[in-house]
RNA sequence: ACUCCCAUCGUCUAUCGGCUAGGACAUAAGGUUUUCAUCCUUAAAAGCGGGGUUCGAUUCCCCGUGGGAGUGCCA
């Protein structure tokens, strides 16, 4: 029988990493057994789930390509089914009507009162439990309307779902569950409990701990291949030492044998190190097209002040390591009106001579007969020797032509900036200078 | 309180009884570079504690400790 699997969020308006590396597994796992992948919708939370807030769940699987094979279903739309089955259950005994929660009758699913309940996790092995350690649960509320349990186990065995995986939380669900199966006469499916994403306090991983949601993520400038490629590595490893991986050697690598059981804490740090690597890695025309949508985002042209986009585009995207570093790092760029870093102007222009050196170099960029990479260094190197050397010109020159102390070669710089716009920020940072 | 789960460098992880415990991020030092990023070299950094099983335990078992999860109308 082929692997059918599904990712069943409730839509709560955004989609915590922790329910979307869950969605990956399940992604990989199908992808890599040939099997499917389904999406669930579990939107019997009508007051939550809303449409925007479905929308909102799409659009996050769009941008991770977590595509499912069959169409979306509805957990709403089966109500009447879960209902149906709860009948029976109650018609067979396997239920019962209580009132003891004082809202009035909701129907009660039984448990057994003693012997042992087990099933085999495949990632975290045997689970076993004492029948006396559970208690019986509420399967109908008492306004008619099915509980968590019951929908979700009815809706797995129409979807045939032959694995769930989902977060460890589950575990203790997990008996009920099986019970429900045993009780409905349906063959249940295998069971995978993944460790939870958890914060430095090793917590659940919450909004509070910085970004949580999908959706942030995007926000923040992270590419969906690097967040994805980030999110598997928490609780899985290929067993060599890849890290940076394609989809494609992900779906290969990927086997539930090789899955972690205890929790992992997020770092984001790494993230940002391997979004990173996956923007240096990223075709020329994919980042040019996000990098026109953030400076269109911070009202900034779209065209540099000179030079071609693709010029400029060539020292800044091996330096960008998310996308929202984008407008404040190559703002002078693209307008003459670019803020200066402070501390680099303290450290650069704030001393003595530099006026004059400013103003010197204005005079010398201006009347150089080629405004050429190797002449610009020949003329810097030149000056800088007088000085004790090029550092004396180099950084200077760099904070009043871009603002800040880091960034491309500054010969590259200077030509990528031209020769006009080049004297005229030397001139005008003179006057900060001293 | 009870039940269940988990436990390797600061972090993510490798190790399926033989370990001088490997890799990556982060950190520190050095080299390359005009700066930053990159790149290269190096350093520091781990098996929670106690018992057992074994010729030999990070790896298997037990106890403790710590953390997490769950315990009838959330999912």
């Amino acid at each position: 029988m082929s692997v059918r699997v599904r990712f069943a969020p409730s839509p709560t308006g955004n989609v915590h990493i922790g329910n979307i590396r869950a969605a990956i597994f399940n992604w990989l796992f199908a992808r890599h057994e040939g099997g499917k992948f389904l999406l669930r919708v579990e939107d019997t939370d009508l007051e939550r789930s809303t449409p925007e807030a479905i929308e909102t769940l799409l659009e996050c699987m769009d941008w991770l390509k977590l595509d499912y094979d069959e169409p979306a279903v509805y957990q709403s739309k089966n109500t009447q089914r879960h209902l149906e089955v709860a009948d029976e259950l109650e018609k067979k005994g396997f239920a019962y009507r209580d009132s003891r929660g004082g809202e009035g009758e909701c129907v009660v699913f039984r448990m057994p009162a003693e012997g042992e309940l087990e099933f085999d996790d495949l990632v975290k092995g045997r689970m076993r439990k004492k029948a006396k350690d559970l208690q019986d649960f509420v399967i109908v509320r008492s306004d008619g309307s099915p509980v968590f349990h019951l929908a979700n186990v009815v809706d797995d065995i129409d979807m045939r779902i032959t694995h769930v995986m989902r977060g460890d939380d589950h575990v203790e669900n997990t008996f009920k569950h099986l019970e429900l199966f045993r009780a409905i006469g349906s063959k249940a499916p295998e069971y995978v409990h993944l460790p939870m994403i958890v914060n430095n306090q090793g917590k659940p991983y919450s909004k509070r701990d910085g970004a949580a949601f999908v959706g942030e993520f995007r926000e923040q400038g992270f590419l969906p291949d690097a967040l994805f490629n980030f999110l598997v590595l928490l609780g899985w490893a290929p067993g060599d030492d890849r890290e940076i991986m394609t989809r494609d050697e992900l779906i290969e690598a990927f086997t539930l044998d090789r899955c972690k059981t205890s929790a992992a804490r997020f770092d984001i740090k790494k993230l940002t190190w391997m979004n990173g690597e996956y923007i240096a890695n990223q075709p020329r025309e994919e980042f040019k097209k996000e990098f026109l949508a953030r400076m269109a985002r911070a009202g900034l042209p779209a065209t540099p002040l000179f030079a071609d986009l693709d010029s400029v585009l060539d020292p800044v995207q091996p330096r960008t390591k998310t996308y929202s570093d984008i407008p404040s790092n190559c703002i002078y760029l693209f307008t003459d009106d670019f803020p200066f870093d402070e501390k680099a102007v303290n450290r650069r222009l704030k001393k003595e001579g530099v006026r004059e050196l400013l103003l010197e170099m204005a005079e010398k960029f201006e009347t150089m007969p080629d405004f050429t990479e190797e002449a610009l260094e020949l003329i810097i190197k030149e000056k800088g020797e007088s000085l004790g050397g090029m550092g004396a010109v180099v950084h200077p020159v760099r904070v009043a032509v871009s603002g800040v102390a880091e960034g491309p070669g500054l010969f590259e710089l200077l030509v990528l900036a031209g020769r006009e716009r080049v004297c005229a920020r030397c001139r005008k940072a003179a006057e900060m200078a001293d």
